[in-house]
DNA sequence: TTTTGAGTTGTTCGA
DNA sequence: GTCGAACAACTCAAA
């Protein structure tokens, strides 16, 4: 009996209930499909990764890997023939394009008489598992949290002590070659693969945990996990890492972190629709800025080049790394919502495309968090101050040195308010493309007007 | 059943 | 300089 294991958000070997599911049933070929839709629409740091992320995997399995290209839709049954296989195992998948893919694949298996099993998920409780009383959904992530603490979550799983690949069949089908690596011209991607992932968890949980809840919200620190690309790529189980948190304050506060993802996987899994569209469907009247002015707005935010010190840093080092600091994204999400008056989803299409740990659901929510639109429970005037939350959680200016060259020579906090002409436009930094306190009105005002008559 | 209090991440203003 | 109030309105669970 040959069982085909299909690989798509869970790159690894350790915790994997999929393989194990297929190893109970004979041999298996491991397949990962690499879908143009996706990649070659994803950004540089997302290709490369995921090419990194796929060499340790092979690696992992003694070479036995088979890549193919294409339509899932096409492959999966393809290859399910050419090794006839009696069935096809996977981790269930709850985003609403990986679901609706899901469907399609099972319903072409039926035909050919193959089961499509779906064995555990990427999260620690599946999205649904978690409802209030009288079974509908939470919107409120309090109240979440605290059911899902009850609802729990099972150990992590050892994989087999000897997995039976398909050597032969594996050889006589063949794999094509993995994609080239981007050129990642300056970039600076963490190590991809299961073991890089474990030694980055081993890392944060030795240096870093027992002060995560002071220290999370600083950039100018190593004090986060930056776990979050390993889990999108589910080269760790989030079960793998719960598994090591314990009572203390800062093991408590990352955990919550960890829920975050899980509540977002749950309200994307329930409104499916807010994968483009507004959770709190009062926004959909909000005015927003468009043109060529709000073009270029646009551009200058990508481009780190708004002359808010902490939004143009957060942004240069997405370009960078693929990845920024929790509270930098909140601050830059905030100023192009609140401060350039641009839709989220443009902000969030361009999170999408150049963080390597885009996931859709923390992606979308987290952005209609910032927005207003979203699960946030509190008040919609609360419109960051990027020169306050910079001089508050950059205190020293070294994140702001870190990734602006033109403001090295500004020491201490002074690098967060380069107004004077001396300070930064001398060094090729440019002055603020809009002037936040009239902006912040301005949004205020742009709420008011869609704010539901008493 | 109804009421009540609290809710990730904030800012500004005026006493 | 510090501190509390004000900035609305809806969800949820406990009382």
């Amino acid at each position: 009996m040959t069982s085909l294991l299909w690989f798509r958000r869970d790159l690894r070997l350790g915790d994997n209930p999929a393989l194990n599911a297929a190893c109970d049933a004979g041999q298996v070929v491991p397949l990962f499909v690499i879908d143009p839709q996706f990649f070659d629409t994803a950004g540089a740091a997302m290709r490369a990764y995921q090419v990194d992320s796929l060499s340790a995997l092979a690696r992992a399995c003694g070479g036995a890997l088979v890549i193919r290209y294409g339509d899932p839709r096409d492959v999966v049954p393809q290859v399910v023939k050419e090794i006839a296989a009696t069935a096809v195992h996977c981790a269930a998948d709850y985003e609403p394009a990986g679901a609706a893919r899901d469907m399609d694949v099972e319903a072409r298996l039926y035909e050919q008489g193959v089961p499509l099993v779906r064995t555990g998920s990427p999260y620690a409780v599946a999205p649904g598992r978690v409802a209030k009383a009288d079974g509908t959904p939470y919107r409120v992530y309090s109240p979440f949290y605290k059911a899902w603490l009850v609802h729990g979550w099972r150990g992590p799983v050892n994989p087999p002590a000897d997995i039976p690949w398909a050597e032969e069949l594996i050889a006589r089908i063949g794999s094509e070659p993995l994609p080239a690596r981007p050129d990642l011209e300056g970039m600076v991607l963490l190590p991809a693969g299961e073991a890089a992932a474990l030694q980055r968890w081993k890392h944060f949980a030795e240096t870093a945990l027992m002060d995560y809840a002071d220290n999370r919200d600083r950039p100018d620190f190593d004090s986060t996990s930056q776990m979050s690309g390993y889990l999108r790529f589910g080269e760790i189980h989030v079960r793998t890492m719960l598994a090591d948190l314990g009572e203390f304050k800062g093991h408590e506060v990352y955990r919550k972190e960890l829920a975050w993802r899980e509540f977002y996987a749950d309200v994307l899994w329930n409104n499916p629709a807010t994968e483009h569209d507004y959770l709190d469907q009062r926004f959909v009247g909000m005015r927003y800025n468009t043109g060529p002015a709000a073009q270029e707005h646009f551009t200058a935010w990508t481009q780190g080049r708004t002359g808010y010190p902490i939004v143009d840093a957060g942004m240069r080092q997405l370009q960078r790394e693929g990845w920024i600091h929790n509270r930098v994204r909140m601050i830059v999400a905030s100023f192009l919502v609140k401060d350039l008056h641009l839709e989220w989803t443009q902000g969030a299409e361009w999170f999408m495309r150049y963080l390597r740990d885009a996931d859709v659901a923390s992606n979308q929510h987290g952005w209609q968090w910032t927005a207003g639109c979203g699960t946030d429970a509190a008040p919609y005037f609360r419109v960051f101050n990027p020169t306050t939350q910079g001089l508050r959680f950059d205190p020293e200016g070294a994140y702001i040195r870190e990734y602006i060259p033109e403001l090295r020579h500004l020491r201490g906090p002074a690098a967060h308010e380069p107004w004077d002409e001396l300070d930064g436009y001398k060094h090729g930094y440019p002055t603020r493309i809009v002037d936040h306190a009239t902006e912040r009105d301005e949004s205020l005002a742009r709420y008011q007007e869609i704010k539901v008559a008493p």
